[in-house]
DNA sequence: GAAAATTATTCCAATTTGGAATATTCTTAA
DNA sequence: TTAAGAATATTCCAAATTGGAATAATTTTC
């Protein structure tokens, strides 16, 4: 499946609200994600691990009475502009538009980003293009499940769309 | 992610059509269902053998002159069970709705299924309560992101339901 | 006071993923 | 006609993902 979410990009953006253990960061992201994304205490862990040597994190040892050590972690420069580049490029699939945009506009709240009607534009903008290229059904003959499969493609990209409009009026009075 | 797809039950879809080598299954999906619903090779292999090992296929090796040898698979009644179970089961998540149910109606239509309004109104019915419950809104406050998340969870649901009944009309003429 | 939850990270094993490898034959393009 | 690429079929391979459990101590709940 080439439908691959990008987790890391999530656990970048929480960073950016400044620095983090990964059990603080499993809060953080089951407080505020998790009606949409579920990331696992393990799953967090071993992302932060490749994401430190992928230099987009760094993390330091924090000793502590009482609890367990804690692992701090920062995004580095590197992750920032990562993280940046995420935000501001549509996402690809429809099917993933519930989980990845939906933490977008978390993080554009979260974060106080500005320019939030580009990350609106640009995201129906591909979408549109989507819509375009499956319009023209070149009258060939379809049988009942072809028509099927094209018809549930042009409704989930309208009402993506037509979501986003909406969505783009309340969270541009702010952003 | 707790949204995980079957493709153990389209591999035996394929096999409701008569025994096939894991090559020809792959031939036979990619040709068929490539559009919404992408299996590798190695995936291919990997779930016939789990399949195998749960009773679901059995299979024969076939030698074959100036070619590999085949390794020909064919359902079980077990096999035959789950698989109609799991087609006359709604699908619970709106975001496997795009794979799981167009299988679904790949299927209907390629082994000519019976009973196919009582698949659409399963699935209907199982979304149109997630409808009612997603619709009061309790009117408490909601910040902009809860808005967008509630608004796309509405849309999405919405669209799919009424795809579904337009589908219903013309799958119900054939089966 | 006892049991359960919390704090934090690592361990663990099974499954999934995305190819490559294998060896031969067939097909295509120059 | 020849060389390169594709096809045939299955298994191998290593990394990534998954869904917990383990660890040991403290704090919270009943």
């Amino acid at each position: 499946m080439s439908f691959k979410l990008s987790p890391e990009y999530a656990l970048l953006g929480i960073l950016m609200t400044g620095p983090k253990h990964g059990y603080e960061m499993h809060s953080y992201f089951s407080s505020n994600m998790d009606q949409f994304w579920r990331l696992s205490m393990s799953q967090i862990y071993a992302l932060l691990k490749r994401m430190e040597k992928n230099k987009m994190v760094v993390s330091k040892g924090e000793w502590q009475n009482n609890r367990p050590a804690k692992k701090i972690f920062s995004i580095t420069q590197t992750g920032k502009e990562g993280f940046l580049n995420w935000i501001y490029s549509p996402v690809n699939h429809v099917r993933n538009l519930r989980i990845e945009f939906m933490a977008k506009l978390f993080f554009i709240k979260e974060l106080k980003l500005k320019r939030a009607t580009d990350i609106f534009d640009k995201q129906i903008e591909i979408l549109q293009e989507k819509l375009h290229l499956l319009q023209p059904p070149k009258e060939k003959i379809m049988d009942e499940f072809q028509k099927a499969l094209h018809s549930f493609k042009i409704a989930q990209t309208t009402s993506a769309i037509e979501w986003l409009k909406e969505c783009k009026t309340f969270f541009s009075c702010k952003y």
